[in-house]
DNA sequence: AACCCCGGGCTTTTT
DNA sequence: GCCCGGGGTT
């Protein structure tokens, strides 16, 4: 019995990743190349401890970085091991850490009811901070001081050493922040990312035998990209390994880039020597790529110094060059990524879905998105401005937050006079002093407003008011769903309706986030199951407050994907684009900063991490001028693109048919001309290709008509611009400007009395003149 | 207390 | 070019 599942476990392996799994005990590292089968390595090595060696998967830990390869694990565990992977641990650091938190806050003076507050919530909480401080903490930036507390946190600093140790006095006002941060995150009963790994190793060294407990449940131990772990990670997971040393990491050294976020390369880099007698495997046969792909990989990381040597090989066929896309600016680049998908889905029949366009900034987005909306190229964007960071839903959470931890004072200033209750920074003044003589939470003087030094009966009430219906609804959460408290949240506050008076453009957006947060919260409420005592609500906000959009990336959807290299990572696509492979973009300007060279060491292996997404196609792309800010700067290729070797490249530049001045002139030389040509029309882009550069790519001008002259025949719009229009309460007006979004359409109308406003077709009701 | 206008800073990446 | 906060006005 156990002999066949042996077997059906190792057939399908290479050597090194079987010894990667067969492994029985001890210290193991896996240095395994992209795409190299690491997550086959990482589910089947606990398949075959739990089915072969007979390990209790109650007894594993499995720690990853973000939830989208926890949950994919965890879904391919499924197939292999059934029920029991329910009893597994397998996480994130931060949410695995946060559970075991959630049972043993009181040991550390938190409650189980605790807050988790990210990194904008941090910053407001700095700089309330800052304000309460001296004015020549006036100087102080919010954003910069919270990065840096990250950092020393990450470090394992406490606020008195970087005060002791301050080298500068800038330093040592940062120090004084940090110490009142710290505390008022306590008072608040409160944590940050950060605390979600401090907290448990204060917990550790404060109750040894809850260590002990800890670390005799967790036999084995199993981390996924080791390399990008930080200092106090490392340390935490190193008192959790037990007597027999059952840990097992699985990363790359190239693919190391969250430095910034204080991830410590040394962690990989230094894994022998932290764990004697360790079992090192690596995995160097690559199943993803193309071998020119590869190359193209291979060449551009092997320039960076203090890396583990390896070299990944297939054995695929070499496949098609990669493509460099030389462009006049960011639309020309857009356009350029638009017209070769096109072509590219006609031609080798790829689904939009199996494509990807990455770059190195959120801004980068922008151009891109516009020239896929203008295509009709159905795309999704992952990052920029998060779902769960948008003003109205961190609104209606910071409510919540309030509900399930009465103490989170940062959260109840968010929301207090959101939407405008008469509420003010006054009020909101008398209303802390009295807190604060209390020694109590100012949600707990609430109800006593009518006490608090100089406010007029009306605000008193205002403020009762208001405690009153908070009141009820934490009763509500005792019994009843997320969803239910939700929605009663949403009529009692009433935020909707403080929204819908806009009849916006931008209101109606915000409505839909809303309408779409409820329906999370059902769905939610519908898989919810009682753990350890924690409500629905309560378990709806922990898990909400760690999750990233790319845990919502749905590849059954066939869109295009847009986003950042950083978001790329663990992901492939068959065929990917690397937009703005640019000096001062890729390499990022700053990375120029660091004398040592780490940063662009960094940087180069972002772009290896780029690289390596690609199956069968890659496109790098680079624009000879950028728009930032209000100006246009000059920019050249990435001195990256040098490193890699001519042949294995076909160029396709359009600058030498372009004129810069082709900005200035408007969007876009391609849009006076009406020639229609189908889109499949598009010069040999997959053929042979043309080595070196210069050749100017042909015909290319002509085929972008049809894409950017868009007729939206059977969607026609029911306004047009020019068009005079009445609306109910704000008068006639002109249409300025109609534009299609999602299943309706936009507009810009300037009304006679003088508002420019936009609305949305749908529900601005307009009447004709 | 709410609204409006202006100026400054921002863009590196994220659990 | 956009967002936020500050300071002024209503």
């Amino acid at each position: 019995m156990t002999d066949s599942i042996k077997e059906k476990l190792i057939e399908a392996l290479n050597p090194p990743q079987r010894e990667a799994v067969t492994h029985k005990s001890g210290p193991l590292l896996v240095l395994a190349g992209a795409g190299s089968g690491k997550t086959r390595v990482l589910t089947y090595r606990i398949a075959y401890l739990a089915r072969v060696h007979q390990v209790n998967p109650g007894r594993m830990l499995a720690l990853t970085f973000t939830n989208k390869a926890a949950g994919e694990m965890k879904s391919r565990l499924q197939g292999l091991l059934g029920e029991d992977i329910s009893r597994l641990w397998i996480g994130t650091f931060h949410s695995m850490f946060a559970r075991i938190l959630r049972r043993e806050a009181e040991a550390i003076g938190y409650t189980a009811h605790y807050s988790i507050y990210d990194t904008d919530d941090s910053q407001r909480l700095i700089k309330k901070i800052i304000k309460e401080l001296p004015a020549e903490f006036g100087s102080l930036n919010p954003a910069s001081v919270q990065q840096a507390v990250s950092r020393y946190k990450n470090d394992l600093r406490t606020p008195e050493e970087v005060r002791d140790q301050a080298a500068h006095f800038v330093e040592r006002k940062a120090a004084r922040v940090y110490a009142e941060y710290c505390r008022q995150l306590k008072e608040n009963n409160a944590m940050d990312f950060d605390d979600l790994i401090l907290k448990p190793m204060e917990l550790f060294r404060a109750e040894p035998e809850v260590l002990e407990r800890y670390r005799r449940r967790f036999s084995y131990i199993l981390i996924d990209e080791y390399q990008d772990t930080n200092r106090a990670q490392y340390n935490l997971v190193r008192s959790l390994v037990g007597e027999e040393r059952n840990i097992c990491v699985v990363g790359d050294d190239d693919q190391s880039i969250y430095g910034w976020r204080g991830a410590d390369i040394r962690n990989i880099l230094e894994f022998e020597r932290d764990f004697e007698g360790v079992t090192t495997i690596r995995l160097e046969q690559n199943y993803r790529s193309t071998g020119n792909i590869l190359e193209v990989a291979n060449a551009v990381v092997r320039r960076n110094t203090g890396r583990k040597p390896k070299k990944l090989w297939t054995e695929k066929s070499s496949g098609a060059r990669a493509v460099v896309l030389e462009c006049v600016h960011e639309l020309d680049e857009a356009e350029q990524i638009v017209i070769h998908a096109s072509a590219v889905r006609t031609r080798e029949r790829v689904c939009w879905r199996e494509m990807a366009v990455l770059y190195r900034t959120n801004a980068q987005s922008r151009a891109l998105e516009d020239a896929f909306r203008r295509a009709g190229i159905p795309y999704r964007i992952i990052g920029g401005l998060r779902f769960y960071e948008r003003r109205e839903i961190k609104d209606l959470m910071a409510y919540l937050k309030v509900i399930v931890n009465p103490r989170d004072s940062t959260s109840l200033y968010r929301i207090i006079n959101v939407p405008a209750r008469g509420i003010g920074p006054a009020t909101l003044t008398r209303l802390s002093s009295l807190a604060s003589s209390r020694g109590e939470p100012l949600y707990h003087v609430l109800a006593e407003a009518d006490q608090a030094e100089g406010l007029t009966d009306s605000t008193a009430g205002k403020v009762i008011e208001l405690h009153t219906w908070m009141e009820e609804l934490r009763a509500l959460s005792r019994s009843e769903s997320a969803s239910k408290v939700l929605t009663e949240l949403i009529r009692l506050s009433r935020y909707e309706e403080s929204l819908s008076d806009l009849e916006t453009f931008e209101a109606q957006g915000r409505m839909e986030n809303i309408a779409e947060l409820v329906s999370a919260a059902q769905e939610y409420s519908e898989r919810y199951s009682p753990e350890n005592g924690a409500t629905c609500l309560e378990a709806w906000l922990a898990e909400t407050s760690l999750v990233s959009e790319i845990d919502f990336h749905d590849p059954e959807e066939d869109c295009a994907t847009l986003m950042t290299l950083h978001n790329a990572k663990g992901l492939e696509f068959p065929v990917v684009f690397i937009a703005g492979v640019e000096e001062n973009l890729l390499p990022i300007a700053r990375a120029f900063e660091d004398t040592t060279g780490a940063k662009l060491e960094e940087e180069r292996r972002l772009f290896y991490v780029g690289i390596t997404r690609a199956m069968d196609k890659l496109f790098l792309c680079w624009a000879a001028s950028r728009r930032r800010f209000a100006d246009i700067l000059e920019s050249s290729p990435s001195s990256f693109l040098r490193d890699i070797p001519e042949e294995l490249v076909e160029r396709h530049s359009g600058l030498t048919h372009r004129p810069a001045a082709a900005r200035r002139s408007g969007f876009s030389f391609s849009r006076g001309g009406g020639r229609r040509a189908p889109i499949g029309a598009a010069p040999p882009i997959l053929g042979p290709g043309r080595p070196g550069s210069g050749g100017a790519r042909p015909t290319v001008v002509g085929i972008t008509g049809p894409i950017f002259e868009k007729d939206y025949g059977a969607d026609e719009p029911a306004y047009r611009m020019g068009e005079r229009v009445v609306h109910h309460t704000f008068g006639s007006g002109t249409i300025l400007e109609v534009s299609p979004y999602s299943d309706d359409f936009k507009l810009l109308v300037r009304f006679d009395s003088g508002f420019t406003k936009k609305l949305m077709a749908r529900f601005a009701r307009l009447k004709r003149e």
